[in-house]
DNA sequence: TTGTATGCGTTATCAA
DNA sequence: TTGATAACGCATACAA
């Protein structure tokens, strides 16, 4: 025993009347080990109490035993799911997170975070969007040989580098649905510019308006940047609209929270006067009034997922296959009625 | 140069002509150095951009560069306001956060974090409520030599690793406030039993009626645990009193967002038929309707001081005196108005 | 003021 | 199948 208390791999070793090298095969399931060794050295090791050093097996595998959070994502909510996800698929590991959010339109994003990786040797990281949406930073995790998963609105990589939502095909069916409900006048609020899911909120949107035949002015997109104020703005815009849309669809909750303000700011019952759907089913959605109709965003699972991939053949049993793509799906509530006549 | 391509403590030696030890000196700022081999040494440092390897180190030191963030809260908003609190305290320095949630109420806890404690060999960790009301929590730390800061409601430690919101005083201002708009029939949602903070603050809420001189019938008291639905369930029942109360104080805005939303089903306008004020000032409490009047509590502010607290001594600069106690400040929206005649 | 030898706890190499 | 020995990159004790 070292003065620390804890107990070395060369203790183990003594213990066992072994060899150092032959405890460390045991930590690392070297196949080529015979049986009542590895018997006698899991003994020691468990009457011991010994755990092996992450720091000298960082400093021996030139490799740390973290895994990263990249992210420069806007949303508390949405790094808060994502970071319960990743601590679920991390549980029971030997793996830790630690947390790098980035100042996203800095110039020297890349340099900060190639100077991250690099320091700390990171096992791997999870790349949140909007800056899993950039390729350079990709190929910098790459170049530098550290894994990732990336996380976004739509496949961006191989598969098991990434994790993807259905966000077209979910804001087409919630949007059919809206049309199903009577609503020719829709009303968009887009996500901020540089946003993938941005992107593909509104193309499902649009292709949902086509398929039914339904024109779509200009004048009903809205600008919005997944900010409750901007939601407001944009809200404001459109209801300023002579006719009036009778729906509206926000590319995320936040927003929503917003267009419900500026609803009842000049009267409006919602869902009577309007109805609303919103994207994310955060907190938020249910806590409103009324209880918005969102489409629910399942990011806690997609970053359980990614950690899985991340440290995929490192963790004892069978290495589990994990989905690259998760669905989103409608959840209705109280902000959508049928289309006043 | 080394294969990994990452220049090492030998290279800078080498060509500088110097040893090792000096090298290292330079790194950890030794006194007794001269100057003209300092400069050599910091110049070929540049020259070669050599970044000490914090594995090495680590090892070495028998400490990482990492401070963790313990929490068993429930509140994600909470949580991530922290955060960004911290990695704004430890920006620019060589240390990282870890985030690692608890599981209260498992009887594991205080094990579970030893292990980890133990195993990552943290520099530091930032104690979050109510795991930091836990005195064997802190004693923990001290035994295993983990420095530490607790965060808190009160002032439960030494200055040194004590970053504490004067909530009591906060909730009797705020609750004065109420009675000077004439308000005396005034409810009290409770937060969960076990945190401090439900305590501190009902307090302060009992301490500003009892100088007020107006009596607090216990049924005027629900209690909570600071989730949405607590909120809705105990404004469930103070709106059923005979007579109603003309005011509620809600211990945080998440239950304060339930008290609205069950006012607003019974068809009460806020605040001509009740005045509600909260307490945390998330962004909830600005995007519900009316806006919240709520108490600010400066967690952001005070996780960046507990960071800087955990390091101090560490980074370069003068260590500069962080304050102990974090005072909240009461902020008006639109959710008080004066009592009903 | 600077250098040498050694330790930190693990893994990798190569021989037995 | 196992073991001796050398990395890994930095810090500390002790000399010089």
């Amino acid at each position: 025993m070292q003065k620390t208390g804890q107990p070395t791999i060369n203790d183990v070793a003594r213990e066992a009347g072994v060899s150092k090298k032959t405890v460390s095969r045991v930590i690392n399931r070297s196949p080529l080990l015979g049986d009542d060794t590895r018997r006698r050295v899991e003994a020691v090791i468990e009457q011991l109490g010994y755990i092996p050093n992450p720091q000298a097996r960082a400093l021996a595998l030139r490799r740390n035993f973290l895994i990263g959070l990249v992210h420069d994502n806007p949303n508390a909510q949405t790094v808060m799911n994502v970071q319960q996800g990743m601590l679920e698929g991390l549980y029971g590991t030997e793996f830790e997170m630690v947390v790098r959010p980035l100042d996203r339109g800095s110039p020297r994003m890349l340099d900060d975070l190639r100077h991250f990786l690099e320091r700390q040797r990171l096992f791997g990281v999870l790349l949140l969007p909007p800056v899993s949406e950039n390729d350079t930073v990709a190929e910098l995790c790459r170049d530098i040989g550290c894994r990732y998963v990336r996380m976004g609105s739509a496949s961006l990589d191989a598969p098991e580098q990434m994790v993807a939502s259905n966000d077209r095909e979910a804001v087409r069916a919630a949007t059919d649905y809206l049309i199903a409900q009577g609503h020719r006048r829709i009303g968009l609020i887009c996500g901020p510019h540089g946003f993938r899911s941005g992107v593909e909120r509104r193309r499902g949107f649009e292709e949902a308006l086509a398929a039914a035949g339904i024109a779509l002015p200009r004048s009903l997109i809205a600008d919005g940047n997944y900010t409750f104020e901007s939601g407001l703005v944009a809200a404001d815009r459109l209801l300023d609209l002579v006719p009036r849309p009778t729906a509206i669809f926000s590319s995320n909750d936040e927003m929503a929270a917003g267009v419900i303000h500026a609803a009842r700011q000049r009267g409006l019952e919602i869902p009577r006067d309007l109805s609303i759907i919103g994207f994310d089913d955060t907190p938020i959605a249910a806590h409103v009034w009324p209880p918005l109709t969102t489409v629910r965003w399942p990011i806690a699972s997609m970053a359980r997922s990614a950690a899985l991939k991340l440290i995929a053949g490192y963790e004892e049993g069978e290495p589990v296959e994990e989905p690259s793509l998760f669905l989103s799906t409608l959840i209705r509530r109280g902000s959508v009625s049928t289309a006043p006549a």
